[in-house]
DNA sequence: ACGATGAATTGATTTTAATCAAACCAGAGG
DNA sequence: CCTCTGGTTTGATTAAAATCAATTCATCGT
């Protein structure tokens, strides 16, 4: 059987092979599923979809029938206010679950594009809730993976709530950082997939402001900039914008 | 059968006898269960817990056992960055169900913290578990309550990351009057129990932001304030002010 | 190789909300 | 009844980020 810690460390190439695998990480993977439950879990999960960069996955509106797991590849939510604002809710890269939101009301309520050539694999939701009444471990942590969405989004709250610019920009550098380390990529190097205008989004703050404060921080010292690459040199430096204490 | 309908038009006060009505609302209301299903439902629930204004329902850090549906009252749930800034990431009442959050980890991610003298159901998770693997309608209205927690945190999102404070103001306060509607209160006056600093927090705005921004609602004659008491005078008006947009 | 297009940077200015500060008010307890 | 306290309002000032505007840069297709 295969650990968590194993396919934790698993690079994403090892991933390629088995749909299983793929969803593994975020939707069954810490679980320990019999191999019988493996193959029951195999059977749901059909053919992988390729997504070109810039198409949706889904979109707003749109009937909800399954989760997706991402398989490779990197996509931004966003949900679009009635007057037309975009607002990036997240950004997802291999492993992670995406369409948790279209559950309470089977429509859709964000867009799901790749902002880089993908595949997901496609999780009827009737099959996960079919499987997860037999499976009190998939059960278990089909809950879990709902509530991590919702202590992500609280993170994010107190990041558009409480924090400046730099501070965001900081927590966000970081949390790409350490999420490209668990899956094997280099936590000091990465290329950023989405545009100052997403990334803006995402932080609350306008493009400019995405600019400037990342030339700042190349200012400082903190961190290369050369377009969409970005180097992390002071990790340490960049972890102590976020902790230092402002008010009180 | 109770129809949800029928409840949701209930006052509160019909629906203090029963605790399986208190959870009804959101946990387990639009499902149509039987009998069977019903008192099964009812035997996991435990009595009603008392918490007095001020008190702790649960704080970050503490063990996951159950999730709490409130029956009466008010509350906020917060999150503590690590050096100290509070995030209120939403209010609760009566009907709403508390502490999803911490199904990721076992463990309480925010404090919920009774704005009022108020009145829990607590409802042991492991239970909810057991018995939703018997009862698909439960299994799926759990999956339902978790997801919308998600969609609504994407609305705060949206506010924070998208809107002006009066924007902010605004969606609050016709949030605030639109759900105390559905509890059979008035819509277009009710008592906020939330000091402007919890506001402030919720809104990502300072509250002298929040004091100058309501005071000025009040001139233009859309709201009247006296202290916490507010009065909507002029509902359409303030929709106007959420939908107007500004800009492209 | 070259122009076109979308993205990113940088500067100048304005707007918005935060901050600092000083009253003011309401309710609780003596 | 009065005082104390926490909460609220309001004003003056400052700080932060948005906006407006102009280049510059990178990529892609021809």
């Amino acid at each position: 059987m295969i650990s968590p810690i194993q396919v934790r460390d698993m690079t994403p190439r090892h991933l390629r092979n088995s749909c299983v695998n793929c969803s593994l990480r975020e939707l069954c993977l810490p679980i320990g599923l019999s191999q019988d439950e493996m193959s029951e879990l195999d059977k749901l999960i059909t053919q992988a979809r390729p997504i070109k960069r810039g198409e949706a996955l889904y979109r707003a509106g749109e009937p909800f029938r399954s989760l997706y797991a991402v398989r490779l590849g990197f996509f931004k939510a966003s949900v679009i206010s009635e007057d037309g604002r975009e607002q990036v809710t997240g950004f997802h890269m291999s492993g992670e679950l995406l369409g948790m939101d279209a559950i309470s009301t089977d429509v859709h309520t964000c867009d799901a594009i790749a902002l880089e050539d993908s595949e997901v694999c496609e999780l009827p939701f009737s099959d996960i809730e079919d499987l997860s009444r037999d499976v009190p471990l998939l059960q278990r942590h089909l809950h879990k993976v709902m509530s991590r969405e919702i202590v992500r989004d609280h993170g994010v709250m107190l990041l558009l709530g409480n924090m400046k610019a730099e501070e965001r920009l900081a927590a966000f550098l970081l949390n790409l950082s350490q999420r490209f380390a668990v899956r094997g990529y280099s936590s000091s190097s990465f290329h950023l997939r989405m545009t100052r205008e997403e990334i803006g989004s995402y932080l609350g703050l306008k493009l400019e402001t995405v600019s400037r404060t990342l030339s700042k921080f190349q200012d400082q010292g903190l961190i290369k900039v050369q377009n969409r690459l970005i180097e992390l040199e002071n990790i340490d430096s960049l972890k102590k914008l976020l902790n230092t204490c402002h008010d009180e």
